[in-house]
DNA sequence: TCCCGAATTTCGTATGGTGGAATAGCCTTT
DNA sequence: AAAGGCTATTCCACCATACGAAATTCGGGA
């Protein structure tokens, strides 16, 4: 049996629209850990990748292109597509490329509500009492995705919608999330795939102080964003107890000129209580 | 209970019914014409239908009652649960029981995002003409699913919710929905896996009496339903162009007291050019 | 502590999925 | 119009992949 089946499956996904890796990239079997574990059930994982593929493309891709972003045969993805054309989770358009369909609609609706209802109200009790805009994020492959945000009504804000990506190490949320993580080793893993592009001057850019910074996270229990994903902005993350929510993290995040040192430290309680609420919601 | 524990899988449709492969070899013989040559891939299949079973009850289910709804034997179950859940589609509670995770809120939101933002203008837009509540639903398996409404601004009104699924027989959009498919067979195979439950005195209850009515809205153009659902709501409704969107239809529904042969008369014609809209929508 | 039911892991098997190659459609080019 | 190039779709034989019975572990009650 050859373990030939190097490819990185859930890394697959957005390939695309991502400036080159250093030149030792495409990593595909990396010895520390013992691969042939149970990596789940690939259909179902490459249904998974084509979807958010599709959804990270705006919506909508002919096949050709869906089957080089998930670096698979034209055949293959073909019947994968079919399979959720059948069952309404895609769509064909009268051009033949393919878009995102109703059915996911309730689905998110439904996701939305077991979470989205007291969510949204923690996240409105955060606007209210800081002013500055919140968050809700979640751990989506090697990218943070917004799930939920109640924006500032400063008119100068964050504007972020749900289902924005952005990267692990130059965001709040996402230092959060990967500090969350068991060890280094994995969150540096997770990291490797889309590198370390630098945003702005601050931008952590080296592993060595993304390992610095996440000891220095978890030391004082929440993480900080200080115009690292953008010149003016300042953020303050927590993520929720990994053992009721695994990979989901809140934030506040406004300009710097209002994001003053005193009204983090007032934030950084206020976090706490909304993560303690939110995960109490989402544990039963 | 709101929860139709009686209703049976309605999500795992097709896959476990038709799994009688006889022991010699060949392509399954099958009935009708032009069969489906390819079933689609039968992991990915079950993989959906434990999602819309999640979805249908609520959210939240024991693997054991999972598997006991899709029947199928459990560590396939699991197998399929530990792929979503290590994608985010599903989470698994303390408790151990697994429910919608959050990676489909985003996906939903990007679905909706591509008709949602204009088709909710356009059912407003009915709404505000007519005075009654406009619906989008699309064909899920055998029923028919609310992706959108809007709600009338009278006091009574029809109550309904984006997920909510209901009969094709018995309903205006279930009815469009069917007449759209290309033939009756078709249509009478959809409905044959749930039967012609009577709601009210008024519901088809005979295939016989379905076919009629198909005919009828062909040649009319669009469907009826005369308290056949529930006693005291008329609606009416019609199906998008099959060439954009197979398998949606909008609606307008509301009291008999209200909804007289007047207000119909005028809903078809706005119907109609809603129903274009929204095909334009969804063709680019 | 032991017990019981449910969840999880193991592992040999054959079924279902895979992907190279061939075919059919579409749209642009001459 | 006809030819050309491109993409989507279908076919099919192979074998890797997912399957599921049975065994094991886990957790919660008595």
């Amino acid at each position: 049996m050859s373990t030939q089946a190097a490819s990185p499956q859930g890394a697959a996904t957005q390939a695309a629209a991502t400036q080159v890796a250093s030149p030792e990239a495409g990593p595909p079997e990396v010895a520390s850990s013992q691969g042939p574990a149970v990596p789940g059930v690939q259909s179902v994982h490459r249904a998974l990748d084509l979807l958010e593929i599709l959804a990270a493309a705006g919506g909508r891709l002919p096949m050709a292109e869906l089957a080089a972003r998930a670096q698979l045969p034209t055949p293959t993805v073909h019947r994968l597509l079919r399979t959720m054309v059948e069952r309404g989770y895609l769509r064909q358009l009268p051009d033949r490329s393919y878009a995102l369909g109703f059915r996911l609609v309730p689905l998110g609706a439904r996701a939305n509500a077991m979470v989205g209802a007291n969510a949204s109200g923690v996240l409105h009790d955060l606007v209210a009492e800081l002013g500055e805009t919140a968050n809700l994020a979640v751990l989506s492959g090697d990218q943070a995705e917004y799930v939920a945000q109640a924006p500032s009504r400063y008119a100068m804000r964050m504007f972020t919608e749900v289902g924005r990506r952005v990267d692990l190490h130059s965001t709040g949320v996402g230092k959060a999330l990967l500090a969350q993580l068991d060890d280094d080793d994995e969150a540096l893993g997770i990291i490797r795939s889309r590198g370390l592009p630098r945003y702005t001057a601050h931008t952590v850019g080296t592993e060595t102080a993304l390992r610095a910074e996440l000891r220095r996270i978890r030391e004082r229990g929440f993480a900080l964003d200080e115009q690292e994903q953008e010149i003016g902005v300042r953020c303050v993350a927590i993520a929720l107890d990994p053992a009721s929510a695994p990979g989901v993290a809140v934030s506040v995040s406004g300009p710097t000129a209002r994001m003053t040192d005193e009204l983090v430290e007032r934030a950084v309680g206020l976090l706490r209580a909304a993560a303690s609420r939110l995960a109490g919601d989402l544990r039963d």
